[in-house]
DNA sequence: ATGGCATAATTGTTATGA
């Protein structure tokens, strides 16, 4: 089973490029991120022609999450259970799998009210796994962070130690999301790092390789364990048109 | 210290991203 998390940066101006990729790569799950789209304007129809549901929860301009599935998705839930106003969540069950497709907000500057957001929401989302789902069943939190781990994550990481992606209060939000008991399935395959999924558009961050991964695949123990590989698919964030964002994919084995 | 670039809302400019 293959499981892929991709934030595409507009699903409307990226629909070729995904479909492509889709057809390409023939993922069974992807999460994706900032569909920049409402719900009625969602091409769900140019996706099902390749064989994938799509469950959706948008948003006008800005965020918005989907998981697509090629085996119909159950148990839907979409956003985190205190109203946020901002569509930056949906769950769904796929198989035996449960699904959580996240955007955590950006935080724009350090100590500024987008920052507090980022935080909170992180914690938010702590509390949302608490209650609603267990360390125990198999399930992967995928989805664009916003957070890069630690140094192994950051082509220059002195570049970088003040961003809103890897201060150390982001980084301890991060790690107790963790500690409620997910597995970072490309650290488990790439404990080097050097491994990157987002570049800026500017700067020719991508021809100097000047990169961060923030992009993350988390699953529970009983799930990481059966994982088989985890990469980054590089090649997307080439060409025409790419987002700023590369796909993160990973391969688990049936059990 | 700031901008670089991209997208969606609109049609010239702003908000947001990371």
């Amino acid at each position: 089973m293959i499981i892929a998390t991709w934030n595409v940066n507009s699903v409307r101006a990226r629909l070729d490029r995904l479909r492509a990729w889709l057809q390409r790569r023939r993922p069974d799950v992807v999460c994706l991120q900032e569909l920049k789209v409402a719900d009625e304007a969602f091409p769900a129809d140019p996706l099902r022609e390749l064989g994938y549901h799509s469950v959706v929860h948008g948003q006008k301009t800005y965020n918005g999450v989907a998981i697509l599935s090629r085996t119909g998705p159950r148990d839907v839930h979409r956003g985190l259970e205190d109203d946020d106003p901002q569509a930056r969540l949906i769950a769904a069950r796929v198989g035996e799998v449960r699904v959580v497709s996240v955007y955590v907000p950006n935080g724009e500057s350090a100590g500024s009210e987008k920052y507090a957001y980022k935080l909170a929401w992180m914690e938010r989302l702590r509390g949302w796994l608490r209650r609603r789902c267990s360390p125990d069943e198999p399930l992967v939190l995928c989805g664009d962070f916003n957070v890069a781990p630690d140094d192994r994550d950051v082509a220059f990481p002195d570049l970088w130690a003040d961003s809103v992606l890897c201060r150390p209060d982001v980084r301890e939000a991060l790690a107790g999301i963790l500690a409620w008991g997910l597995e970072d399935v490309v650290r488990r395959h790439h404990p080097e790092g050097g491994i990157y999924s987002w570049w800026d558009y500017r700067m020719l961050a991508f021809p100097r390789n000047n990169g961060l991964r923030i992009d993350h695949v988390f699953a529970t123990r009983v799930l990481a364990g059966r994982s088989t590989s985890a990469e980054v698919d590089r090649d997307e964030r080439r060409g025409d048109k790419p987002s700023d964002h590369a796909p993160v994919i990973v391969t688990f084995r049936e059990d």
